[in-house]
DNA sequence: TTGTAAGCGTTATCAC
DNA sequence: GTGATAACGCTTACAA
């Protein structure tokens, strides 16, 4: 492991000379020296000992991605195709741009704030922050912070978001312009401030738009899993005037539809789906899945720009960037007659048999 | 940020008190200033400046997640939902016990050397290595090191792996077992010493234990990606008397399953697939997905358990774990009735309209 | 253009 | 029981 020491005794120079062509800092250097130096790096194999550099800066290269969502069913929160997706491009940018990237899941702010000065985080991407509990510590940080999905605002802050409203009113609308007139929502559990509220009033937007009267019968909360999508699957079954679904994550969308299947009902012919985030899974299923498509790295990309500028004391001329949405049709979503009136719940007297 | 000197100046004690009673060297230490220590370090929030602990003790509790397999086609190597969610399976255990996990691609050894040295990184988990260009470097290192289905064996590292040759020889024989006598091979390039290598030996033990000629011809390479797999299915497709179909990982197999859907060859009126892994995704797919099973879960408890026992400086007494594969089977793969002699390419005389 | 020296927060050695 | 003190590798005033 060399040092600087090693290095500056090598060349016969001083640890500060070395440490300054290292730096770039070359403006007070002669070139032969700077030659030597760099030769000896090569020769000696050395690379800076960042604990040692984080210990006198005050800084550490290090970029924080937190978790703060403890799925149930012992999954585990990159199981979640995109944030997995995410945090792979993101730690692609950082790396390119010369920082580390350490993954933690905190379960309390105390948690967090204790990481933050274990290592000297330099910034930080959280995902999924309502005004809870992280808040009020998170705008107490002089670090850079970049939300992703996050409608909570602060100066301090940056976010890089979609248009979830327009995405989520889009779904709806498309479903109510094919002829759907019961249309469920189906969500991970919604919290105040957060992207699924957004999606929410999206849907119900387009809902009071068409004057479809808004039922919270038909609102179904459930945790992204396998085992939980078929949990209300059979919930929305018991629901058989629903002809629509809004669902806000694909991956839900996938786990409802072959909850339905196995409860017989078909896609689309009984029921209509729409996703969000247009993952590949959508182009697998059968039927393919209609969804709301957003761009998975461009945001990690816009991410990482408002992050590194942050970092490197720019001031990001927006600290918000809101991705556009848009819809992509495929094979989920059928056509109601307009004759057949079988969307209204008041003209479906009768029980189907399940 | 309070230092160990804040604590010591607020009660009046020096830094090494300080030290020895956060490390619990307390045999020293009088009842009195161990309690006013403690107080002390709550009520200043005291937490441990990682770097300054690393530089002194030569480790940093950092352990390294390591990616060397840069994805084609600009996606990113946590699209692969085994390598996710293993990621965070290990991130949990290692939280559990103090360690830091830090994320980072690697191309060469000397990126790899550069970046266990910045960090002091303590240990590494390192996925897909095969005798390849990490292996020289990785076998000089004197930290714990612990493999995911590697086949690459050396006194100082740890392995948890699969029965990868008993699954796809499983696999393949149920496909036999099932009637299917022309059964193609799909996968990511196959690399010497890998666990691809190993499935592609099941698949072809089972083909010469039933006699049936191994045909070059119907072993099929592809990226893991939804294009490479459409692609790869156009290629499965001029085949047309290839009756089943051995993919060595599930995302592939629903790649390749929409991929033949949208040419028209139906899932398994057509053609038989039988995936490898059992993630979630096979019991969303129409037909949904026969498969091999694997437990992911299980396999980043292991990793972790070696990795611990080898942090602590015990010699665990398996340097490998070779995790059981069994067959789940579900709607991907049909019953050829031995009279239909449709598998026997030579009896095959007409090409089909495609 | 180059060097000296202090200091970052922690641990460890050794003395009291 | 407790406390100086040196050392880890690096940066940065400040000198020369």
């Amino acid at each position: 492991m060399a040092t600087i020491k090693d290095i500056a005794k090598l060349t016969g120079v001083s640890c500060t000379t070395v440490s300054n062509v290292i730096h770039g800092r070359t403006g007070r250097v002669s070139a032969e020296t700077i030659e030597k130096v760099n030769r000896a790096i090569k020769e000696l194999n050395y690379v800076p000992n960042m604990s040692a550099r984080s210990l006198v800066s005050n800084s550490s290269k290090v970029i924080g991605m937190i978790n703060h969502i403890i799925p149930k069913n012992q999954a585990s929160f990159m199981d979640d195709p995109f944030q997995s997706s995410f945090t792979g491009a993101i730690e692609r940018a950082l790396r390119e741009n010369g920082y580390y990237l350490m993954l933690r899941t905190v379960e309390t702010s105390d948690e967090l704030m204790a990481f933050l000065r274990n290592w000297n985080v330099d910034g930080l991407f959280f995902t999924g922050v309502f005004k809870d509990r992280f808040f009020d510590v998170l705008s107490t940080l002089n670090i850079p912070i970049v939300f992703i999905d996050s409608y909570v605002h602060h100066p301090n802050f940056c976010n890089v978001g979609l248009e979830d409203f327009k995405g989520s009113y889009t779904a709806t609308k498309h479903l109510i312009d094919h002829g759907h007139r019961r249309i469920g929502f189906v969500s991970p559990t919604i919290r105040d401030g957060g992207v699924l509220q957004e999606r929410f009033y999206g849907y119900k937007a387009a809902l009071t738009e068409s004057s479809i009267p808004f039922d919270k019968q038909i609102v179904f909360e459930s945790e992204m899993d396998l085992e939980s999508c078929f949990a209300v699957s059979e919930e929305i079954a018991r629901h058989p005037d629903i002809t629509g679904l809004v669902v806000t994550a694909d991956i839900m969308a996938a786990g409802i539809m072959a909850g339905l299947r196995k409860l017989g009902r078909k896609v689309p012919d009984d029921i209509s789906i729409i996703g969000f985030d247009d993952i590949p899974l959508c182009r697998v299923l059968t039927p393919t899945l209609t969804t709301i498509h957003q761009d998975i790295h461009l945001k990690g990309e816009h991410a990482v720009n408002l992050m590194l500028q942050k970092l490197e004391g720019k001031e990001p001329e927006t600290a918000e960037v809101i991705l556009p949405t848009y819809l992509v049709e495929r094979e989920s979503v059928r056509t109601i007659k307009p004759d057949s009136k079988s969307g209204y719940g008041s003209l479906v007297t009768e029980t189907p048999p399940f």
